[in-house]
RNA sequence: GGCUCGCUAGCUCAACUGAAUAGAGCAUCUGACUACGGAUCAGAAGGUUACAGGUUUGAAUCCUGUGCGAGUCACCA
């Protein structure tokens, strides 16, 4: 039983023993006393002052007292107009630090059989392209989610669609085969998603040529790109990919492998992985099949060019095109066809899709769509949406080269990560392989914390030069800090200190404000399940961090010759270094032994 | 234009289901180094929470309207 649900039944009982109400106790919500004051706990009296038919202040003492008199963890109160303050007795919070400790897993739930299913999509990448700044977002808050939710007791499927078919992918496929001379990954020395990205960019600047000089000779905008040679043999290329033409099959297949061994390698460095992968060109039939069984049921319906559209203006939307009148299928349609086969894969009791804000609409569609086709999870799916990343200097343009990649950017960090190390001299008596060890944990977790922290809902703006600045609220100022506790650890078992019994100890203000902290960690894990946000556990874990910082430089613990009250910093340092490692495995941030 | 979302300190961000004097970091200024790891800590300064109304004992938070910004409203994905 934690403190907070011991006093938030305390209070119901003395609420209903002194006026005769009612209350749940869970409709008490103390919270941590604000510094100014003398507390622990506060709880806000206002909502059984009518009941009371007294004022704030007065009913604030009755509950006061009778918590004194009645419940043995209550060793004091005050009362500040409506806000009753609680002071627990201190040893209490030593029996508190005890049960942290003595809890494997301390803040985790394991899933049990039973446990809702709950799968997560994210990245979505499309294989023209290497991975960039938006994917980076995407990918860790995916992957934060899931770790999140796993945290939660749910089961956790973490699943990838990946687009590998369509015009994009044949325009760089038919780039490299003009331009590329025949270049591999391994020729060209580039990772694979890189060469293919570069051919799609090498298409678009042909194309873009052939354009201005049709342009020159007179055509508008449309009849040149309708004469584009350029576009119709990428058109081309496409129907006889449609049509299995086993050449193009051929090339489509080599190149597709070369893009994944590259993202391969970009999620590994990222960390981040998926227990099953979904590729488009496996499931986009499946949805045409759904969308005309939808026909057959009447869910959809036909226009006279053959075209098959969803009618959703009942529910407030728009009519919604489902298959082309050439009876080739849209984004919508795979998305359909993908969630069939998810649903015949796995016995989903939740569908959460991490996809930009740019897809609300999208979303919105598709899960009436589902709902209608049927699927038990399609009126429920969530879309955990994103703003987008931007840059100081304005939006990232993939045509206007102002794109951040994903791979530059992680070896652009890693590299400051050394850089800064060796520059504070951190670096003196480790291997090289030690320091490259901990340049990459650094460098990700600077750029995980600093992509993580801020509400997903919001547009951000990502700032290079700030975001390798490893001071204040960083993810490597709590790497630092928690490398900092393990050291102390180590030297405090390198001398043979043991742990005594402390729970006699009376606890300093500091002391007690960080077991408080520590003992926040499961409830603020489950309400960043309830509110999909990684966010809460990034902040949590900074204000955490802060508040041992601050019990660390107010006392000695090695030091110490008390051994009781040294073993209670050490304990508190234990649990600290515990919670931090915990919640920054929800966020995927690795924290090193020493740095 | 319709719909959705955002707007908090000079900058980047917090504030759980409404609660005390709206909190951090960066930048600026002032202190603390014979230090259990200073990638630290203490302190100062910085706010009409875009604006105007409303509900409430109490509003950054809920409601209405206005302004600014973003996204979306494709036989693109």
């Amino acid at each position: 039983m934690t403190v907070e649900n011991i006093i938030k039944q305390a209070v119901a009982r003395a609420v209903g023993e002194l006026y005769g109400l009612e209350v749940a106790p869970d409709s008490v919500s103390p919270q941590a006393t604000r510094k100014e004051f003398e507390g622990n706990l506060t709880v806000m009296v206002f909502p059984y002052v009518k009941a009371a038919r007294k004022a704030p202040e007065a009913v604030g003492r009755e509950i006061g007292q009778w918590l004194v008199d009645n419940e043995p963890a209550v060793g004091g109160f005050n009362v500040v107009k409506g806000f009753l303050n609680i002071v627990i007795t201190p040893t209490v919070w030593n029996s508190v630090l005890a049960d942290i400790l003595a809890t494997p897993d301390y803040g985790i739930r394991k899933a049990a059989a039973d446990a809702p299913l709950v799968m997560v999509e994210y990245s979505s990448p499309n294989t023209n392209k290497p991975l960039h700044l938006g994917h980076v977002r995407n990918n860790l808050l995916g992957y934060s989610l899931a770790c999140i939710l796993e945290a939660c007791g749910n089961r956790v499927v973490k699943t990838n669609i990946v687009n590998d078919r369509g015009i994009h992918i044949c325009k760089s496929m038919l780039a490299w085969q003009k331009w590329a001379g025949g270049a591999t990954p391994e020729s060209a020395g580039v990772k694979g998603d890189h060469l293919i990205g570069d051919c799609y960019v090498a298409f678009d600047k042909h194309y873009k040529a052939e354009l201005k000089a049709l342009k020159e000779q007179g055509m508008s905008d449309e009849e040149a790109e309708a004469a584009s040679t350029l576009m119709q043999e990428a058109r081309e290329m496409l129907r006889k990919w449609e049509a299995g033409d086993p050449e193009v099959r051929a090339l489509w297949e080599k190149m597709n492998s070369w893009v994944y061994a590259g993202f391969d390698e970009t999620y590994r460095r990222m960390g981040v992985g998926f227990d099953k992968i979904y590729y488009e060109s496996r499931t986009y039939l499946d949805g045409k099949k759904k969308v005309l069984e939808g026909l057959e049921k009447g869910i959809m319906y036909r226009r006279e060019d053959g075209s098959v559209w969803a009618d959703l203006r009942a529910d407030g939307l728009d009519e919604k095109l489902l298959l082309r009148s050439d009876g080739t299928s849209v984004y919508m349609t795979q998305d359909i066809g993908t969630a069939a086969q998810r649903y015949a894969d796995y016995p989903i009791d939740r569908m959460i899709y991490v996809v930009g804000n740019e897809q609300e609409y999208h979303f919105k569609v598709l899960s009436l769509i589902l709902d209608k086709l049927g699927f038990r999870w399609g009126k429920e799916l969530v879309h955990f949406s994103y703003g987008m990343v931007e840059l100081p200097n304005g939006k990232m343009k993939s045509r206007e080269g102002t794109v951040v990649d994903a791979d530059d950017l992680m070896e652009s960090m890693v590299s400051d990560a050394r850089r800064v190390s060796e520059e504070l001299g951190k670096t003196d008596g480790l291997t090289d392989a030690e320091i490259d060890c901990i340049a990459e944990m650094v460098g990700l977790g600077a750029l995980k914390y600093f992509l993580l922290k801020v509400d997903p809902r919001k547009n951000m703006t990502f700032n290079p030069a700030e975001s390798i600045d490893f001071n204040g609220n960083t993810g490597p100022f709590i790497q630092y800090t928690y490398a900092r506790i393990r050291s102390v650890l180590r030297r405090a078992a390198e001398a043979g200190m043991e742990m005594t019994d402390y729970s006699a100890v009376i606890p300093n203000d500091r002391e007690v404000a960080l077991v408080q902290r520590l003992a926040d960690f499961p409830s603020v894990v489950a309400e960043a399940g309830r509110n999909f946000s990684p966010a809460l556990i990034a902040n949590y874990c900074y204000d955490l961090v802060k508040e041992y910082n601050q019990f660390y430089h107010d006392c000695s613990i090695l030091r110490e010759t008390d051994a009781a009250v040294r073993s209670l910093r050490l304990a508190l340092s234990e649990a600290t270094a515990r919670v931090v490692a915990a919640a920054t495995g929800l966020l995927g941030i690795s924290v090193p032994e020493r740095m």
